[in-house]
DNA sequence: TATTGTTATACTCTATAACTATA
DNA sequence: TATAGTTATAGAGTATAACAATA
């Protein structure tokens, strides 16, 4: 793949994103810790609250090695969030799901993950349609 | 914080951003890991290229300690991509800086890091130059 | 034989605290 | 005293490979 120069407002608006995802992961991590979850964690325990799966699908979901999933669910269980629970379909299978306090916990969480949410507050609906079309666009 | 609950529009924008920003981070890893380098190596190699600079501001620019930066300019002082230069202006001060190898490999990673570049062709100017007043205004 | 989850191993990133050499 | 960089330490995430239980 050559190097072609992009004009400057392409450049411009590739930093804008850059700035995006810098900020939207500082806030993600900083909500989690605020929760005394680590980044990961807060991603799965947020996974399982809209439903229980299997080990072998949140590695899917994660983008990551099943043996990653192993520690990071036996976290969220010495910490009461989460419990395994066996399979009655298939033996092997263990299916992670939420305890009752990891629910509030993932609700609480997530009420402080909606980061867009404030910066969109000053959008009118109509922006926010033509910032939805051209991020659907991006995502093709 | 109490819980207001949004709009299907304003959570579909917040969604599309978080897929944004998903798709950002892998495929950061996955140049930085094709050129045999941590995500972290290469934003500090791709920051070094831009102007050497001590190793306190490093850790400043990638807002982590830094006992942190130590390990990170190491390997890559291994890798001979990096050197660490005395400050003739303060002799406590290490200056990180490329070197002619680091500089290439910079170079390389950069064209595989302009993401947006390629989605943001299937924009007009007047659809990026809008997608830019977007971003601005949700970043304050 | 193939699949699920786990274990063992090794590496990297991260924060904290203590150390050194300078200022 | 204060600052720059390092070292030591510990916890967490990650990938790879090998393993037991089950399909």
């Amino acid at each position: 793949m050559p190097s072609r120069r992009a004009d400057p407002l392409t450049l411009e608006v590739v930093e804008l994103i850059g700035d995006v995802v810098t900020r939207y992961h500082q806030e993600y991590e900083h909500a989690a810790s605020s929760h005394q979850l680590t980044g990961a964690q807060a991603r799965v325990l947020n996974l399982l609250s809209l439903e229980p799966m299997p080990m072998r699908k949140i590695a899917q979901k994660l983008r990551c090695e099943p043996s990653n999933i192993t520690g990071i669910v036996d976290r969220l269980e010495t910490r009461g969030l989460v419990e395994r629970r066996p399979d009655p379909a298939d033996r092997r299978v263990k299916l992670a799901a939420p305890t009752e306090e990891g629910l509030q916990t993932a609700d609480r969480l997530r009420e402080s993950l909606d980061f867009a949410r404030e910066p969109l507050a000053g959008l009118s609906p109509a922006e926010r349609a033509v910032l939805r079309d051209l991020l659907r666009r991006m995502l093709g």
